[in-house]
DNA sequence: ATGGTTGCTTAGCAA
């Protein structure tokens, strides 16, 4: 079961892209972030065409998951428990082949200190309480996404200039390590030490030609999964087309199916 | 060097 998460920044401008590399991959599921649209405006038919089944949960202009898969897609749930109808969207849960996917695209918050960053950092405790009340460590389960955070400094490019920014603060960080400890893998690392490896490349300044990246995006899993997860890799090539993304797909294969 | 680029919406915000 090969499974893939990619933030492709609006849908539509993204895709024929998207749908090029599903042909070229044909992956099991793919989790989409930041598909800025609502559900009603998603080009839903080039995918089922495909043969893919989508589960979107959108909003205009903004955020926005989206999870396509070539199985049926079961327990679907859309945002926290008990979220107000005009939250963010930027989380969809489904269970697809026995496996709890949570696709997340976690908030960027803006700057260290400011109210987005606040925001963030809320969100994050509220998706550790939506583990802990929700979720079960024993399961065949896997979170995804753009978590917006740079676990280590070896996930950075530039560790010194960007040593306390957002994506990278100690708070983020902290955060990030309190959803580990309720039991889950970087199965990326679990498979790869190396630095200098990234999933975004910022648009200004020729970021992806310099390598100036982070490793941002993400596959996290229970243990139970993790020992069935065979390989993970970045796949760069998308990040160097024409009109891409800012952000590039992380695939995860599991010996499952 | 508080810049730079892209997307959504159309001047300003978010990333």
């Amino acid at each position: 079961m090969k499974i893939a998460t990619w933030n492709i920044n609006s849908i539509n401008v993204r895709l024929p892209l998207v749908l090029d590399w599903l042909k070229a991959n044909r992956p099991d599921v793919l989790c989409l972030q930041e598909i800025k649209c609502k559900e009603d405006k998603f080009p839903a038919d080039p995918f089922r065409e495909l043969g893919y089944n989508l589960e979107v949960f959108g909003q205009q202009t903004y955020n926005g998951v989206a999870t396509l898969s070539l199985a049926e897609t079961a327990d679907v749930q859309k945002g926290f428990p008990g979220d107000a109808e005009d939250a963010q969207r930027r989380l969809l849960a489904t269970t697809i082949n026995g496996v709890k996917i949570i696709n997340v695209y976690i908030p960027n918050g803006s700057e260290v200190g400011s109210e987005k960053y606040d925001y963030k950092l809320d969100w994050l405790a509220k998706l550790r309480k939506f583990f802990d009340d929700y979720c079960n460590p024993k399961d065949l389960l896997l979170i995804c996404g753009d978590f917006n955070i740079a676990p280590e400094d070896r996930d950075i490019h530039d560790p010194k200039a960007w040593a306390g920014q957002i994506l990278c603060s100690d708070a983020e960080r902290a955060a990030l390590q309190k959803l580990e400890d309720w039991g889950l893998v970087d199965v990326f690392r679990q498979h790869h030490e190396d630095e200098g490896v990234f999933t975004w490349w910022d648009y200004r300044g020729g970021g992806f030609p310099r390598n100036h990246g982070l490793r941002i995006d993400h596959i996290w899993t229970t243990d139970k999964l993790a020992e069935l997860c065979s390989a993970v890799w970045i796949d760069k090539a998308p990040r160097a087309l024409e009109r891409p993304s800012d952000h590039t797909p992380v695939v995860a294969e599991f010996d499952l199916e």
